[in-house]
DNA sequence: GGAGAGTACATCGGACACGAGGTATCGCAT
DNA sequence: ATGCGATACCTCGTGTCCGATGTACTCTCC
């Protein structure tokens, strides 16, 4: 997820570390800060994988900093990161999330339609959270108040998101 | 949040480890599989923090089952984890909902009124995805539809949620 | 002139997660 | 008979994440 956002983000623009991290915070940090030990490391990583590659400039105001651009194979393989992901990033909001901030890099309407309509298949899967047994247990049948809102909660948050799937794939189809 | 889950389960009865693994993977499994090389190194963890004991039973159809049961500590532990979830649980949707599911363990209506008013509080700090330069961007500004869709959905996600939040504690404070 | 905050990068050790693989028993279908 | 799936547990290696800590420069405020 974290990769996915550094080569997502510098897939528009060339950054430096430092940069990097204010616009991830931006967007996935209220809910999961990102450490500057885990990104500084993965930075390396992309590096060594030949994904993105780094040049010195004198520092505006601090020490030097390490611009980083993208490669073409780091273009590519952002590309074929958004194209195929994981299940994993289909299931878990915060890595789904991660995948449509940077989705429009797919630039394939067949391509993007069909990451949404895997995220629909998910969210059309019957899920629940609660069995007794082997049976579903619906939020009317719970005593518990705090699994009840769990439930609703899950479930507007589904028809919403669900609503916005079909529209849009539609659009991208039509 | 995998802690938290196998406390809260056997605080309402022993469960052996197969038999909680199943529980967990209802809970959450969906989002994020529990993969039973965490599982087991997890209970280990626990049983040797004193939180859990473990009795063998001869297996029903197979290898003998290590019956788990919550000691005090472990209660002590569990009530201590729901009344004092670390920022990480209240922010992250995956472990907020397991803080959600036990949260009934906690049982003092004001504890578990201050526990959802740090939800509250987190959701209602104005948080956005995107910024151009240090403005946030709102939905309607946003040429790209996937970002737009994402902040809808979470926008939507995010009223039904403090909706339930705000009736609940109402009805816990009344 | 000195403290503190912000910019900018980096390393290290510990904790945790996971896939791959292993052990063993039972029932059912082929 | 033999393989398969379910039950039930476990280890090992690899990778990732994070908090703590360190370096070094600039600007602002007092």
């Amino acid at each position: 997820m974290l990769e996915l956002a550094i080569l997502g983000f510098l897939y528009d623009a060339p950054l430096h570390g430092y940069e990097l991290r204010k616009r991830i915070t931006a967007l996935t940090g209220h809910v999961r800060p990102v450490a500057e030990s885990t990104l500084y490391p993965a930075i390396k990583r992309l590096e060594q994988a030949g994904l993105l590659a780094r040049t010195t400039q004198p520092g505006s105001v601090a020490a030097p900093r390490h611009v980083l651009t993208l490669t073409e194979e780091g273009r590519g393989e952002l590309r074929r990161r958004l194209a195929e992901p994981a299940r994993h990033d289909i299931t878990d909001e915060n890595r789904w999330f991660t995948v449509l901030a940077f989705l429009r890099h797919l630039d394939d309407a067949a391509g993007q339609a069909a990451v949404l309509r895997r995220r629909l298949a998910f969210l059309e899967e019957p899920a629940s959270f609660f069995y007794d047994g082997d049976r579903s247990l619906r939020a009317e049948e719970l005593d518990d108040p705090f699994r009840r809102g769990l439930l609703t909660v899950a479930r507007a948050t589904s028809r919403a998101e669900l609503s916005w799937l079909r529209d849009t794939i539609r659009s991208l189809d039509g």
